[in-house]
RNA sequence: GGGCCCGUGGCUUAGCAUGGAUAAAGCACUGGCCUUCUAAGCCAGGGAUCGCGGGUUCAAAUCCCGCCGGGUCCGCCA
């Protein structure tokens, strides 16, 4: 609705260059700045350019005034514009906030080595890319998202060996029992360094087989990454995330995609082999060159990850990923690559690392908080302040889960992607913060009184623009702006605008609850305040939704 | 050493793309609010030379240059 707003006021000031000047602001639903660009050009004073300027245009559309102040140039939406957006958003439902995209893309997220499970490093990467996710498929995008499974990394063919030489504790989760083969065998090739050697020559042969498609070997690798995958996805469900594929690196060798691109990049003569093969990307001010083929004939990741990309192109418009920034360098390595093929590059969201107090984390070392241990903490937090509760011991689980997982999720994903994180433990325990418990919280508190007006049997919501208060022309001038939202995170792959928005929509509407009386206001009020109640709720769902968070009806 | 990212009240962050009207929140701190739609809530108060220095501009947290501090990458690892 806000989207038709602001065309309204570019339609009104199209005669002035306005592309840039026009911004929400405190003091106007929308406000352009075009009388200080046109001052200096024109030499003439801001404040009287604005006067003259609003004395040459009328409003038109949803806008219902216009006024000069201090050289700014207001725009305020009139009653139609309030009534139309609390009717479409009790109209549409949950469909109010989509936008008519199209297109075919495709979103890699997480890929989490299978040597373990997933830490609160990749829990960042999942959320970002699953909150994406959401976002776009809202937008009306087809969205196809895949977990990249490196099988044929060094880690696996060194978990193989670990899960030999130790065996596995089958009462652990899975990947939890995977990572103690994985960090046994680093422990014990650091602590017995005579057998180091061996255990390397090992590595590389089985990663030689591997690749070469080895009959006995392949059920190795396979056994130990299906473990880890296992445990992988029952974190990632936990937290209300699911991948439509899960794509391995050995499948790009098998369906010779590989043979393919270093083929490709033969023929184009960009191949220096001298042992191993070579690509030289100083023209794209890279110093060193990239090794695509191992002396011995094996692939790196950078070689298969060039054949996932040749898949990609073929069968997507558009692909995103969501990688840390430590992939940056590859990543660019990746892209120049593909760009000497001319095949189309992925969008690439990096983001920072997440770190504890206390350093950095490692898989390797075992120094990591998994998101499993982090999940059953908070849950046992929310947990706790239910227990004087009257709820059913069914909702209790219910809720203290969905608090729990939501509290995880809104906290990695309301922090800026490019800001490194230190994760501290406390602060994600502590529910008395704006964190998704309060957006959930405003989100029953609407419930809880939609339920008690058709409890006392007066149900009916008829919004009035004109009777609208400060507040709750504030709260309804939010509500309008949520397919601006969703438009904001696709045209910048940055989901924590969004995370923002919803908060603001959550805090307006509890300032609204703690103010205005609803059930007890007479008649008209009543059901003035309930369309706005309604509203409000459904925004916070379909918010909370694309935030992968569970709205609660009680709490 | 070179590349990239970050640096905003005591702490955690938003704002920076497109410079513009008193720099916005939460936590913590101080004081108040449960006979009123769920207190996982609300109200009030104190607290910021927006890392430092320069430049551009009528106007800089925002743009440019330099510096300092932190992170990260620079493997025939992924």
């Amino acid at each position: 609705m806000f989207r038709q707003f602001r065309k309204d006021v570019m339609e009104t000031l199209k005669n002035y260059d306005v592309e840039g000047t026009l911004k929400e602001s405190e003091h106007a639903d929308l406000a352009s700045t075009i009388s200080f660009k046109l001052a200096k050009e024109r030499k003439r004073n801001p404040v009287d350019l604005a006067e003259e300027i609003i004395s040459e245009i009328e409003p038109s559309g949803y806008i219902g005034s216009i006024e000069a102040l201090n050289g700014y140039i207001n725009f305020f939406a009139d009653y139609d514009f309030l009534e139309d957006t609390i009717n479409v958003i009790l109209d549409t439902d949950e469909n109010y906030g989509s936008l008519n995209l199209d297109g075919k893309i495709l979103i890699e997220h997480t890929s989490a080595n299978p040597d373990g499970p997933l830490h609160i490093g990749h829990i960042r990467n999942s959320v970002i890319g699953d909150t994406i996710a959401r976002i776009f498929r809202k937008a009306g995008v087809d969205v196809t998202t895949h977990f990249y499974v490196n099988d044929m990394g060094r880690q696996v063919a060194l978990t193989v060996v670990g899960m030999e030489k130790f065996g596995i504790d089958t009462s652990k989760k899975s990947d939890h029992a995977v990572a103690d083969a994985y960090i046994g065998i680093n422990r014990y090739m650091e602590e017995n360094e005579a057998e180091k050697e061996q255990i390397e020559r090992q590595v590389e042969e089985l990663m030689q087989n591997y690749e070469n498609g080895d009959k006995d070997t392949i059920p190795l690798f396979e056994r130990a990454v299906n473990y880890a995958l296992e445990g992988i996805k029952e974190t990632l469900k936990q937290l209300n995330i699911s991948h439509d594929l899960y794509v391995r690196e050995s499948e790009f060798i098998r369906n010779s995609y590989v043979s393919r691109i270093l083929n490709t990049l033969d023929r184009k003569g960009i191949l220096r082999k001298d042992g191993a093969w070579f690509i030289d990307l100083s023209d794209y001010g890279h110093e060193k060159e990239v090794v695509v083929r191992r002396e011995n004939g094996t692939t790196l990741y950078i070689t298969r990850d060039l054949a996932y990309h040749l898949w990609k192109n073929e069968n997507f418009e558009r692909s995103i990923s969501i990688l840390g920034s430590d992939h940056k360098l590859i990543g660019k390595q990746l892209s120049d690559i593909l760009d000497i093929l001319g095949l189309k590059s992925p969008e690439m969201v990096f983001f920072e690392f997440v770190s504890l107090p206390e350093g950095s984390m490692s898989t390797r070392k075992g120094k990591f908080i998994s998101a499993d241990e982090l999940i059953e903490r908070i849950l046992n937090e929310s947990e706790k302040i239910l227990e004087d509760r009257s709820f059913s011991k069914e909702e209790k689980k219910e809720i203290s889960h969905a608090v729990a997982t939501g509290a995880i999720r809104y906290d990695f994903v309301r922090i800026a992607p490019e800001k490194a994180m230190t994760f501290d433990l406390k602060s994600a325990l502590d529910f008395e913060r704006q964190t998704a418990v309060y957006i959930q919280y405003s989100h029953t508190r609407a419930c809880s009184i939609l339920r008690k007006a058709v409890d006392e049997e007066f149900p009916d919501l008829e919004f009035n623009g004109t009777t609208c208060t400060h507040l709750e022309r504030k709260l309804v001038m939010l509500l309008s702006k949520f397919s601006s939202a969703v438009e904001k995170v696709v045209r910048e792959l940055r989901p924590h605008s969004f995370a923002d928005y919803v908060m603001e929509i959550a805090v307006n509407f509890n300032d609204f609850y703690n103010q205005h009386p609803v059930l007890k206001a007479e008649k008209e009020v009543r059901m003035h305040r309930l369309a706005i109640v309604d509203a409000s709720r459904i925004v916070l769902r379909n918010g909370l939704e694309l935030l992968g968070i569970r709205p609660l009806e009680k709490m």
